[in-house]
DNA sequence: CGAATAGATAAGTTCAGCTTATCTAGATTG
DNA sequence: CAATCTAGATAAGCTGAACTTATCTATTCG
């Protein structure tokens, strides 16, 4: 490349290519038929390379044409889109939030209500992922998982959390501590992420009650969330996080038949790549989740 | 936003954020430090709202400036990483091929060096991904997985596979049917997608076994991968989807020590997004995965 | 307190990007 | 099959967005 090409040539590249017609990318950016041509005409000289077929009164795209458009259509349509968010009169900042999926589907997205009210006017995209989510390829601003991993991006520990036994008030009159064995356990299938995730074996090892069969018998869920559900609804005696369970064992949903907690291996952990960290939502919505986590994790129900 | 802003405008502004100098943008865009302060002011006067605050003779982003500053320098970055690749005197199209983690650690990768010699000068990059990927937000070229999920791109069944339980050699000599509650069983904890891939529970139930306790003891590995790599240890039988273990059986590293083999209840399917599918390389890899795919799971190894 | 630096502004220049007009050649149609 | 239509290429010239230089201001710094 003797030298770049202009933003402007690629952009009628762009949507010459996509529509599959100059005269169309003259429409769409509302100029002349023959502007698009020598546009892209430039275009070619500068990079050296052909990006049409001329053929009669057709175009058809190159290789190198064809391998080139998506990227450009995704690069041309977000800068579009950070344009007519700018030019809106009423701005509203987008926050992109990545938690683990389980958080997602319950726990979070009640609470988010409380912060959209609190700090109005913030688009919050709430996404549930597995680690390690790719900050380098998308624009994430805000990543809280189990245990640090990115050790690129500025982390910090929010907080300790532990496991507890919890069930339905009904089921727990029937329970005595040695009686474990005799109950419905219901078992969590951590995900990918989760492989150091407690399991019910670790707790009576922690407990000190000899497992036998108990241990492997009973229902499994495949997520901290249904696995708390299956609890509520009394099928069993699930191994749940405090941060999950807190609220349901305040209004008395659930109650924990026996004190045994086990702590977790690792802290729950905050990552905010640095591009993200000056930006004023984010800075309120750590602060607003850190409080969250740490509310629900000593909560006098847990003690 | 009366007027839509200039690209070059936006251009600057991204510099300039980025940098946090008017002088810095002016050095990179090779410009004088004039040129950029009036383009960013223009871009201001057509937005309608200031992007930086001049504070005596230093600028610092307001919060829309850093709201927009990572979204732009993604797009622009991709911008001129199109620009590169095009201008480039030789030019390597790129593939993007996601598949399920499994796949990507071994059996593909192993295979990738065949297609890169018989079809050279190509950059492909291999992702293991769950599903689903997100096609909306990344360019993936194209996604082999387990079932069809995007019904809202074109999806194609590929093969019908099953899964057999195989070995090593040497333990195969000391089972007899009615045996296999005695040996140690390999488990398979798929991931959060593979919900529906049978079990040796299932296997049982098909092979008219009563499996007792036998179905629950054993070894257990978090991946198909890992499972296949406990049994060709030695460390008990496994059961393995055909694709992955064809090879290993065709070249006597496992064994099958019984024929009863199992249905997948979907096939693999190859999801191509329209925008990726007239591209050469995308035809021609396409082409390719799917031999390779039938070719595996068709093996004389496993009639 | 100079000297240096970063940005704003004014005035003038230039060339990228635009228009209009004309040309070509396949497609379409009566 | 000629007449017409359409999509793109090309030429010539125009215009204004983008650029430069020069000057000004305010601040920082040695």
């Amino acid at each position: 490349m003797a030298v770049p090409p202009s933003l402007k040539g690629l952009q009628a590249f762009e949507a010459a290519a996509r529509t599959g017609s100059f005269a169309a990318a003259a429409e769409e950016l509302s100029v002349s038929a023959a502007a698009v041509s020598q546009l892209i005409r430039t275009v070619e000289e500068q990079m050296g390379r052909k990006l049409f077929h001329r053929v009669n009164r057709r175009v058809v795209l190159t290789e190198a044409g064809v391998e080139m458009l998506p990227r450009l259509t995704m690069a041309f349509q977000e800068i579009g889109s950070v344009a007519r968010q700018l030019g809106g009169d009423t701005f509203r900042p987008r926050l992109v939030v990545s938690v683990p999926p389980s958080m997602a589907m319950g726990w979070l997205s009640q609470r988010l209500a409380g912060f959209a009210s609190s700090h109005g006017a913030v688009d919050v995209s709430l996404r549930g992922d597995d680690d390690p989510v790719p900050f380098d390829r998308e624009l994430i601003d805000i990543r809280l998982s189990y245990g640090p991993h990115y050790r690129e991006h500025p982390t910090e520990d929010i907080v300790q959390d532990a496991v507890y036994p919890v069930c339905a008030p009904g089921l727990a009159d029937t329970i005595k501590p040695e009686g474990m064995a005799s109950l419905p356990l219901i078992h969590t299938g951590w995900g990918p992420t989760g492989a150091s995730f407690p399991s019910w074996h670790n707790w009576f090892e922690a407990a000190g009650i000899e497992p036998g069969r108990a241990a492997q018998r009973g229902l499994s869920a495949n997520s901290s969330r249904a696995a708390l559900d299956l609890a509520i609804s009394g099928l069993g005696v699930a191994l749940a996080q405090g941060i999950y369970c807190a609220e349901a064992l305040e209004d008395g949903r659930l109650v924990r038949p026996l004190a045994q907690a086990l702590e977790l291996r690792q802290p729950y952990c905050l990552t905010i790549p640095e591009r993200s960290a000056r930006r004023d939502v984010v800075a309120a919505f750590r602060q607003w989740l850190i409080d969250e986590c740490r509310r629900a994790v000593n909560s006098p129900a847990l003690r």
